[in-house]
DNA sequence: TAAGTATAGTTGTCTATACCAATTGAAGAA
DNA sequence: TTCTTCAATTGGTATAGACAACTATACTTA
């Protein structure tokens, strides 16, 4: 299974055959892996040589550690619409899953930089902020952070947050939304994240997703969603 | 400036300590980072210590290695439009760039399962496969691969694809293109991707847009085109 | 001059070990 | 039964060192 004198990387050999295995069907979502130690005495290397081994695999989103518990291979990754204006509500009760919000934060601050250009306002002007983890089946998919001009949305409140945002502002406030710029980026999770996406210590990546979505031509709200890579892919479908 | 009783890892702490030095602008794009044995000598920890440190910043994108040479500050990330349907070669003119392609392999290969679904085709139907790197002002931009059913498009040559694949098909073939699937995920570089599209062993994300073409209902050409993440980001725009 | 050769410095891989932190389950106490 | 304690196991962090592979430079040789 290994060759130690392989011109390979031996973590490279042990990845690819856990990577195998995955592909075969011999280790399944879920499944418990040997642990770092057993591997080591196993295939009689060093333990840092299997760590960075996994350590990729971990990387890749097709394993998971959990400290004290072990290392477990990861789920298959959900498709998300990338329809543009669809809900993560809506999408995920499409796939039969129960979706839910936490509310995180919910403030009154003044527009930084980037916020106020994204909303083409003056920097300090101010504005909500909304923090949000969404849930599927009670884990944790994405993060959410929401920024509405507090002049033009006046009267938020904590309980219509709680309910989906963007069906109070396009029914509530009468705003239908005409145009959204969206973008798509990928990016490693940090510190300050990670707690509250990853329950289990899950892949680094991360898909950034931002929309700003515009009412005749000017921006209403701008979304950043920061969605976990190795649970989702975003879709299109364009027609023209 | 590295505090060893800290509550933080050291290797974090690091971390973090180059990473502001690369937003205050100390470290600007192209610049060499101190070498790692020079990181440990002056804050006194193990070489594996800033190892790891740097390591997660080259995952990031923030940074590049390069054997023998050094470690660099990368560069910025650019835009690429999700508009759908444009042109990469358009893309990079957009942007002021010289868009070049090599071609890697240009063959008729039976379907395998996943290209066959892509192209609603029966396994093993003879396809043409065309793998070609993407190149902007001479640096590896892209790995593309596009698959056409041969039965569908008959005498294509090297010539042609060495020009715009999209525009052959739609000018010459007067085949319009009238829908397309899209979608889009992150993953980790592979080392057979490695080093076609990393000259200097860039960070490992990628993110990996997959179009399927349609004519009437009728996948026409399946194209799976892997970019660096630390140099693009998706951007689209939604009227309705 | 041109080509080959040493050499020093860099990242890449790997070893062997140590201790810390979180989790689990079993043994023991209330 | 229920709770507490504790030991074992797991991944997380860190050390110190070794050799390989690669790069750039300076030097030597034909």
């Amino acid at each position: 299974m290994i060759d130690k004198h392989s011109p390979m990387p031996i973590y490279f050999q042990l990845e690819h055959s856990i990577r195998q295995q995955i592909e075969n069907g011999e280790l399944t979502p879920g499944n418990l892996l040997p642990s770092e130690r057993e591997y080591a005495e196993l295939l009689d290397v060093s333990r840092m040589t299997v760590r960075q081994a996994i350590t990729n695999l971990v990387n890749e989103g097709l394993l998971y550690r959990q400290k004290g518990r072990g290392t477990f291979v990861a789920e298959q990754k959900l498709e998300q619409k990338l329809s543009g204006l669809t809900s993560f509500t809506e999408d995920m009760k499409a796939r039969g899953m129960t979706p839910a919000n936490t509310l995180l934060a919910f403030e009154i601050i003044p527009a930084d930089a980037k916020v106020a250009e994204r909303l083409s306002l003056k920097e300090h002007t101010p504005v909500y902020e909304i923090k949000r983890i969404r849930l599927a089946d009670d884990v944790p998919m994405a993060l959410e952070t929401v920024y509405i001009s507090a002049n033009l949305v006046k009267g938020l409140t904590e309980t219509i947050t709680a309910a989906s945002l963007y069906h109070y502002i396009e029914e509530e406030l009468g705003l239908a939304i005409g145009h959204a710029v969206q973008s798509i980026e990928a990016a490693i999770v940090n510190e300050i994240e990670r707690p509250h996406l990853l329950v289990q210590k899950g892949a680094p990546v991360l898909l950034i997703e931002r929309n700003t979505f515009l009412k005749d031509g000017t921006p209403l709200e701008y979304v950043k969603s920061s969605y976990r890579a190795d649970r989702y892919k975003f879709t299109i479908d364009i027609n023209r």
